[in-house]
RNA sequence: GUUCCCAUCGUCUAGAGGCCUAGGACGUCGCCCUUUCACGGCGAAGACACGAGUUCAAAUCUCGUUGGGAACGCCA
């Protein structure tokens, strides 16, 4: 009986998505969607001091807007609701595995710690930090791993409870003593790894607030949530040891783990905020495209058995495979991801590509027709200019009515003699005009009619036209700009200027 | 320090002992298209970290060296 497959991605609440974090999921989400299995998101929010409901509110929003959907797991409710104003009521879960969220899980791990604590696999240990502090210079001193020494591991239960009950505080440590020597992963990704027990020392499970910690909640939920693979990034690769531990001293089986590299800066350091930006959300208001940050972060670690790189989501999931992943790390590179990004924009119908466009367009103010047709022509020129969505609102911008003005650049062409006759013969071209816009043909006769007007040439016949146009002697090409501006807007601007000289 | 992981052009990668004179992509450079630019097309430069082994044969297997990274928390 082979059971389904199931999948999590376990981010912490603490600030956004980063794109590290978001490769995990994708790799999650593949490999789930791939072999017709589950992809379940929990949300590890067990550290109080850092865990905040509108970071995960942002991550979930992150995941979604990358299209990461998710089948079971914590929900937003409501997800146009502003991450600054929220109540609990807007998270919600679907799953039968559920509590989703750690933090409300408190009392399953409360139950198997007590467990642990019965069978003498874990004991409370009442060291101080300062003597922890000191244990560990010592051993570093000695050259031996940092680990602590409790000499509480045997004591009592009840002689325990008894300094509990006195009001000292205690942490629940696993017990590591007499372990079995070497513990093996077969990593689905990197093969055998081989790690000795004594790896790693006694560690905590409870915080002596009660809070459990990551590997105990972990190991049990991971268990409990029937997950079958674990796929997650390299860091955790030595907490597995923990955590198999935890899986054998609690009769739990094991489910299949792959530890995927980790994503680096051009500096070949963890990739961080000191390297820009690195969360989901700034890519989004970048201009990136939800399909584009996939097809990317996915190329980061794996490979197109055929080696196409401009990949759909659907071709993603259909072509994934965990044999594919690279075990090493690689650098992060926006360059390539613009390119990837421009790919995809470029691949996007008109209308699509209008309707991501026009928010930063309106976010800049700029003032535009409203006419699908015109929409429809104005990306035929500029789409091949955009990297980004972004990239539009520069594009855009000299034809934007609200953002005419004579620059101070212009002033040179606009003291020359010939000037006035040009602009003069311009908007009387223009007036003459029968339709709204003119085509590129209109205008390049427009030009020579204009050219033979006013008797002049060269720059003192474009450099004039070019500021009436868009108030700047320099600039993108006038053929491709004009036909894009009404007739009134042509006149209006022509006015302004000639009211200059 | 200890343990673990990793190592092909600047970057992402292909490569499962002979198909490798090491392939593709981004970037760079050049040419073409275009009366500018962009898009597109064509082309060039550019890498198996090093050293030993195993083998008739090694980018590929083994060991070592070097380099990089991660973990060693009452963070996840």
């Amino acid at each position: 009986m082979s059971s389904k497959i199931r999948v999590r991605f376990a981010p912490s609440p603490t600030g956004y998505l980063h794109v590290g974090g978001a490769r995990t999921a994708l790799y999650d989400y593949l490999y789930a969607k791939r072999f017709g299995g589950e992809f379940i998101l929990r949300v590890e929010d067990t550290d109080q001091e850092r865990s905040t409901e509108e970071s995960m509110k942002m991550q979930l929003q992150d995941l979604k807007w990358l299209g990461l959907n998710w089948d079971e797991g914590v929900i937003i409710k409501d997800s146009d609701a502003d991450p600054a104003m929220l109540t609990d009521s807007e998270f919600s879960e679907i799953g039968e595995y559920g509590p989703y969220r750690q933090s409300q899980r408190l009392e399953i791990y409360k139950k198997y710690a007590d467990q642990l604590l019965e069978s003498g696999r874990a004991y409370y240990c009442f060291l101080t930090d300062e003597e922890i502090d000191a244990q560990r210079e010592q051993a570093r001193r000695e050259n031996r791993p940092p680990q602590v020494n409790s000499p509480y591991k045997n004591m009592s239960i009840d002689e325990a409870k008894a300094k509990l009950a006195a009001g000292e505080k205690a942490v629940v440590r696993f017990k590591t003593e007499g372990l079995k020597k070497d513990y093996i992963i077969e990593d689905l990704i990197r093969g055998e790894v081989k790690f000795p027990s004594d790896m790693v020392g006694d560690f905590v499970l409870l915080r002596s607030n009660g809070m459990p910690v990551y590997n105990f909640c972990c190991a049990i939920d991971d268990a409990l949530m029937k997950m079958t693979h674990v796929l997650r990034a390299e860091e955790h690769l030595s907490n597995t040891l923990r955590q198999m531990m935890i899986y054998e001293a609690l009769g739990f089986d094991l489910p299949k783990f792959g530890h995927l590299s980790i994503i680096l800066g051009p500096d070949k350091q963890k990739l961080s905020k000191r390297h820009g930006a690195t969360s989901c959300n700034e890519y989004r208001e970048k201009g990136y495209l939800p399909e584009a940050i996939l097809n990317y972060i996915a190329m980061l670690g794996w490979s197109h058995p055929e080696g196409k790189e401009i990949l759909s989501k659907q071709e993603l999931i259909d072509n994934f495979s965990l044999e594919r992943v690279n075990p090493a790390s690689a650098v992060f590179d926006e360059v390539k991801l613009k390119w990837v990004n421009a790919s995809h924009l470029r691949a996007l119908d008109h209308k699509t590509l209008w309707s991501l466009t026009e928010p930063f367009l309106k976010q800049e103010g700029l003032e535009l027709p409203e006419d699908p047709e015109w929409q429809d022509r104005s990306l035929e020129v500029f789409k091949t200019s955009m990297e980004t969505l972004k990239d539009a609102v520069d594009l855009y911008k000299p034809i934007s009515s609200a953002h005419f003005e004579i620059s101070e650049e212009a002033k040179d062409a606009l003291s020359w003699e010939s000037t006035k006759a040009v602009i003069e013969a311009w908007k009387q071209g223009v007036s003459a005009q029968p339709n709204e816009f003119m085509s590129q043909e209109d205008f390049e006769a427009l030009q020579n009619q204009v050219k033979d007007t006013a008797g002049v040439k060269g720059k003192h016949l474009f450099m004039p036209i070019r500021v009436a146009v868009i108030g700047k002697p320099h600039g993108a090409e006038l053929k491709m700009l004009v036909p894009l501006m009404a007739k009134s807007e042509l006149l209006a601007r022509a006015d302004r200027v000639l009211a200059k000289i």
